[in-house]
DNA sequence: CGTTAGGATGAGAAGCATTATCAACAAGCT
DNA sequence: AGCTTGTTGATAATGCTTCTCATCCTAACG
């Protein structure tokens, strides 16, 4: 019985991440932010906060709460990874502004039926999906055009 | 009279690129896929069919190609940009193959009334979208599970 | 058909984001 | 407190994309 195994972690329980100062250096960051960063932005941001935390790990500690699914990760135009804390964990997309990067969630039921069934009419398997939408938000838009109106 | 110009381009007429025989080979090339790839791909294609073009002009021509919407360019999961010519000149979106890059290409009315009406909702203007499913085709799922079915 | 101006190309350097290394460090456990 | 092992920081390395510029060639013109 469980020959060769540590009392727990039956097969292969995924070791949590330890509680550093970076981590939640990072995830206080994250907290503050209501809009998509780019690494290297919440690396510079959290050096003005006085956080000390450097890029390398950063990098690292992003795509790690990436893959556990704790924060978003998509890509802006220039195809850099952009995150930001997920408000929901259930499956949701973003309506966001390409000029500030706030972002706005998204639910669309109907949205994820047609990319499922659309998928599964060509007999696509291990399908997921991308719906994102770009824009400018209102507030951006006021600043860049104060008071003209042809 | 026209003061100083030549006798066309009244404002500011967009030279059209000149008929080269990289060019050319590009456009061969894309002729012959109806797959995604990326600019490395390409030029590799390409230098296997003999044509001979470097990869920096592989870069400029897609890119040109791209910025006149002579070919549909989107992100792979890595963020890098991907090409593919377009059947269609209208707007559109594609289920994709994340194994071998074969595309389909997709049409949904409902989507794009969803999308512009979701933005308008929120006041977000200069809006664009995207909207890709991604999976695995039926030719690659058979390939990697030839009989077994636990 | 020869000339010519300027866009296009190729080869390599440069820029830049991301990842890999590895010694030093510290979180968690006994 | 002491030990084990995941984490961190500084830097090198990787790899994609862009830039530079001398040369080449297309397109237009005489
Ligand atoms: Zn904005
Ligand atoms: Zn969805
Ligand atoms: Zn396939
Ligand atoms: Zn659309």
């Amino acid at each position: 019985m469980c020959p060769g195994g540590t009392p727990r972690a039956a097969a292969a329980a995924p070791p949590e991440p330890r509680v550093t100062k970076q981590r939640v250096a990072v995830g206080d960051a994250l907290d503050t932010l209501n809009d998509f960063v780019t690494t290297q932005e919440l690396h510079r941001l959290m050096a003005d906060d006085g956080a000390s935390v450097s890029l390398a790990t950063t990098y690292r500690i992003l795509q790690s709460l990436a893959d556990d699914g704790l924060v978003d990760v998509l890509r802006n135009g220039d195809g850099e990874a952009i995150y930001r804390r997920c408000s929901v964990s259930a499956h949701h997309h973003h309506l966001l502004c390409r000029n500030c990067g706030k972002a706005v969630e998204i639910e669309a039921p109907a949205v994820e039926a047609w990319a499922a069934k659309t998928a599964a009419t060509h007999g696509f398997t291990s399908v997921n999906h991308t719906v994102e939408i770009f824009g400018i938000c209102p507030e951006c838009s006021a600043a860049s055009q104060p008071a003209t109106q042809p």
